[in-house]
DNA sequence: GTTCTAGAAC
DNA sequence: GTTCTAGAAC
C-alpha cells in the first residue's frame, strides 16, 4: 500500500517549516522543538534558553525556558528559586536591550497550553497581528498572567505556587473591558490591532484614555 | 499554542 | 445574510 499523502499540506511551506525535525510530536511539545530552532533562538546559557515567541502578541515577545524540564508551575519548589530568579534577571536584561521606550512584563500563564515551564517577556504595546482573540488579550492582562516577582515571592513564603485552575479558565472568558479598565489602564497603551479586537467586542474606545 | 468549521446567535 | 463561539483536529 502506498503511503497516504495529504492533498494540501498547510504549514509545510519553506517559511513555516520547523526545520529538519520533519515529524513533530504532539503540539504541546512544540516549545521543545522551538528551543532547538535556530530561527527562534535568541540566546542561551548554562541554565536557560531564550526564544522568540512563534506567534508574538506584542512587538517584543520572548520566552525563557530552563534546560531542566519542569512540566508546570505546580512542580515548582524552593529548590527552583535560584533558577526562577535567574530567569527573571535574564528577562529584565533582555527587555532593556530590546527597547527602552516600551514597558515590559515578566511572568507566567496560570494554565499554559504548552508544556515546560516558560516565562513570558512581553512588551506592553500589544501591537501584533497575532493578537486576535479575547483569550489572547485576557491571558496577558488579567490575573491569568502571574508576574514572575509574585511567583517567586509566593514560593519563598509557602514553598509552592497556588493556581486556581477553574478560576483561571474563567478569566480567559471574561469580558474584555471591565478588568482592563480598572486594573491595566495605567500601564497599557493600546495599538490598532487591539482596538480592532475591542471594537469586535462592542467596546467603545471613548471610555478609555489610551495614552500612557 | 493555531486553524478550521458547524451551529448558535444576531 | 453576517458574526460569534466552542469544539475537534493538528
Amino acid at each position: 500500500m502506498a503511503a497516504k499523502r495529504k492533498l494540501h499540506e498547510p504549514g509545510n511551506s519553506s517559511k513555516n517549516n520547523v526545520g529538519p525535525l520533519a515529524k513533530k510530536g504532539h503540539w504541546s511539545l512544540g516549545l521543545k522543538a522551538s528551543m532547538d530552532d535556530p530561527e527562534l533562538r535568541v540566546d542561551r546559557d548554562e541554565m536557560v534558553v531564550i526564544i522568540k515567541d512563534k506567534y508574538p502578541k506584542a512587538r517584543f515577545h520572548f520566552l525563557i525556558l530552563p534546560h531542566e524540564s519542569i512540566p508546570n508551575l505546580k512542580a515548582l519548589s524552593r529548590d527552583h528559586l535560584p533558577l526562577l530568579k535567574h530567569i527573571e534577571k535574564r528577562g529584565v536584561e533582555l527587555a532593556e536591550k530590546s527597547s527602552k521606550a516600551l514597558k515590559f512584563r515578566f511572568g507566567y500563564h496560570a494554565v499554559p497550553s504548552m508544556s515546560h515551564v516558560h516565562m513570558h517577556v512581553i512588551s506592553q504595546d500589544f501591537d501584533s497581528p497575532c493578537l486576535k482573540t479575547k483569550k489572547h488579550w485576557n491571558s496577558f492582562t488579567t490575573d491569568y498572567f502571574l508576574d514572575s516577582k509574585d511567583v517567586i515571592e509566593q514560593i519563598e513564603q509557602s514553598g509552592k505556587v497556588a493556581v486556581d485552575q477553574s478560576n483561571a479558565g474563567q478569566l480567559l472568558k471574561n469580558p474584555l473591558v471591565k478588568d482592563f479598565c480598572q486594573s491595566t489602564l495605567h500601564w497599557c497603551s493600546v495599538q490598532p490591532h487591539v482596538s480592532q479586537l475591542f471594537e469586535q467586542h462592542l467596546v467603545s474606545q471613548e471610555h478609555f484614555d489610551f495614552s500612557v
